[in-house]
DNA sequence: ACACTAAGTTCAGAAAATGAACAAATCAAC
DNA sequence: GTTGATTTGTTCATTTTCTGAACTTAGTGT
């Protein structure tokens, strides 16, 4: 069905993926076209489920009728192979999710297959017309992924080497499949269906147990040149500090990341076992908690003003599972951006807060189908 | 004359700029068009005197020709106003310098436009075809440049803000005008005429007096969202370190700009006017001349390695003015660079050292206006 | 009720691309 | 040398896609 989707077709999808419901005379100009060719692409569109009429717009002359995509035209499955079980979730074009179950995860791309294919039918029969309706799955996982998506180069988690994954679940289930970076899946939904619609060139740091960063630059995902775009966890943020398990020393990862933190709290010999816990510490004048997530929030802080000033982007979203921003860490990550980007910068570039739930991956997952549903792998 | 490519025109001129000569038939696939489509769009550039065939190979069945652009298709003007007097140069669609001449440095926009308006008509009479067929002018400054490449949003160096300098050279001399950041314009005249021309992601890090950086993106200039992506120089490089003239500390422009070493040595005593200068005081075991050069090519190398772990480029292109990279500085940014990118990572990305004269910026600045002639403005 | 405004449609015609047949230029082989 | 295989590049009728201009539609303002 994506197939038959002419170039225009497609580029008006996108476009309205992006700016959300418009008219006719909007899309035309958008897309520098003409009335005439815009009324019979909307035409089309419409008749293909794609598009429908919203709400109608008054204002002087005839009102305007938005259009905007139906959030129903398509279904897709995301999957996250970075917990066990790996969540497995069914939702639509609008990101919302519909349907939530999970599989055992396994090392195996085979019974990785094999989980989804049997997962599929419950998750398709929640909704009715799904399964008619679903137009690619996505999974998410922690390694690099080659450009076409579908195969993974490396993978230390999965303790994987050039794995066909995409090709192989695509085999056994007969979908449409493409897998990519658990960041870089992130920051694709941020863009779909989350808060970076409208911002052609945004940074997503997204912190957990790692830390992971994508970027989408002037529209598009920017995978870099060998998929490692964004691998900030492992910039030396301490010139010759603590060894890495990557085998360099200082890295990002060793002192901001939410593992990283709780090991440190545990070696000082707190009784922390999330991140809050240490907020409170701190809070209450604890001097080694402080100390920790100092370290920690000025380690993130000067990682994200580096990537401000190398990428100079037109938003950073910082995204975290656990606790909150409004601690001692949060004002410690704000500080060290805010002192470490050129004075003339500081303020410049809005740094946005999301605490994400644990669907972010496999939303993430899904989102990577949904993208190359809407705008396709050649982005033409 | 470029208004008048069409969409299609123009697409295979830049592929032809990227890949250089192509049959007509590589290029249809290229464009994925077909072979029927392709014959009339190339006859037509032929007509208008923008290609011409080059070479025949022969292989199995017919051989192909080869067309290339026609060098002396059309002209373009650089000017560099880094320097005084600004250096000011002619030259082709390949980036052959055909003539070179100086004008005054004026921090007057007026006076900026009148000088080219004089030096123009004898710049002109170096070639009996470039005076009606100069397409356009570019002009590289240190400072900020809004999106349009007209408006020059900031500079320190010209204490101006907001200065539509294109618009009034465009209208002083009735030339099409652009202008661009310095460290923009070398990165897009080695894309056009240099050694970045078919890697679609690579950055420029030019190393002068001040360090400037810039980077192509899935093969295009990426901007950034205030035109500041590749400031490189403001990176906190050691945290804590001297006070850098922006306000902040630790500076990667404190550490290893060329101003900033020769700083450096004089304060430590050393009668050093040039790189090359350290570089022999240290071989001959100076230890002043020595921590110097570690420090220097330890930041820059640091700042490099950020860049790889945040961007993964397919080349860093590393251009210098001065001295050279054979010495102890080059072998410290080296080293520096290969112990700060993640293992796995060391070596893949291809550090490109290049010498460049004293043309840079001039070369540059024309090479914006020869991107803005053949790719054009907006990059469908 | 009347003009006025702007959205969206219709339709003939222009522009751009395709597919299939064909002409052209070479190599390989007998 | 002539013949056949092979691949490039052209031609042309046809299809697809877009445009411009006229027109219809559905409101607002007076």
């Amino acid at each position: 069905m994506n197939a038959l989707l002419t170039s225009s077709q497609r580029q008006l999808v996108r476009v309205i993926s992006e700016s959300g419901p418009l008219s006719r005379t909007e899309m035309a100009n958008l897309l520098g076209l003409s009335k005439a060719a815009m009324s019979g692409i909307a035409r089309d569109l419409i008749d293909l489920g794609v598009l429908h009429e919203t709400e109608t717009v008054y204002g002087q002359g005839r009102p305007s009728v938005r259009l905007d995509l139906h959030p129903e035209c398509a279904f897709f499955v995301g999957i996250s192979l970075l917990e066990d079980p790996a969540p497995m979730i069914l939702c639509d074009l609008n990101g919302k999710i519909i349907a939530r179950q999970s599989m055992p995860l396994s090392r195996d791309p085979q019974v990785i297959a094999e989980a989804i294919t049997e997962g599929l039918p419950r998750l398709l029969e929640t909704h009715p017309s799904a399964k008619e309706k679903l137009s690619g799955i996505g999974v998410a996982l922690s390694g690099f992924v080659d450009e076409t998506q579908s195969n993974c180069v490396q993978s230390t988690l999965l303790n994987w080497q050039d794995v066909p994954l995409a090709k192989i679940i695509r085999e056994r289930t007969g979908v449409e499949t493409f897998i990519e970076n658990d960041a870089k899946a992130v920051a694709v939904s941020e863009k779909l269906f989350g808060s970076a619609r409208e911002i052609q060139s945004f940074s997503v740091v997204s912190l957990g147990d790692g830390i992971g960063c994508a970027h989408f630059i002037d529209g598009k995902l920017y995978r870099g040149n060998h998929g490692g775009a964004g691998e900030i966890a492992h910039c030396t943020i301490e010139p010759g500090g603590s060894p890495c398990r990557c085998g360099k020393r200082g890295c990002l990862d060793t002192a901001s990341s939410m593992k990283a933190i709780k090991e440190m709290s545990r070696a000082e010999g707190l009784e922390c076992v999330s991140l809050s816990d240490i907020e409170n510490e701190a809070s209450t004048g604890n001097a080694a908690a402080i100390r920790i997530l100092h370290r920690a929030g000025s380690g993130l802080g000067l990682a994200i003003a580096n990537l401000i000033q190398i990428n100079d982007p037109g938003l950073i979203l910082i995204t975290h599972v656990e606790g909150s921003f409004d601690g001692l860490f949060g004002t410690v990550v704000n500080q060290a951006i805010e002192t470490n980007v050129l004075p003339r910068y500081a303020g410049q570039t809005p740094i946005r807060i999301k605490r994400v739930d644990g669907d972010v991956w496999a939303r993430g997952a899904a989102s990577i189908a949904a993208h190359n549903f809407l705008i396709g792998p050649n982005s033409n």
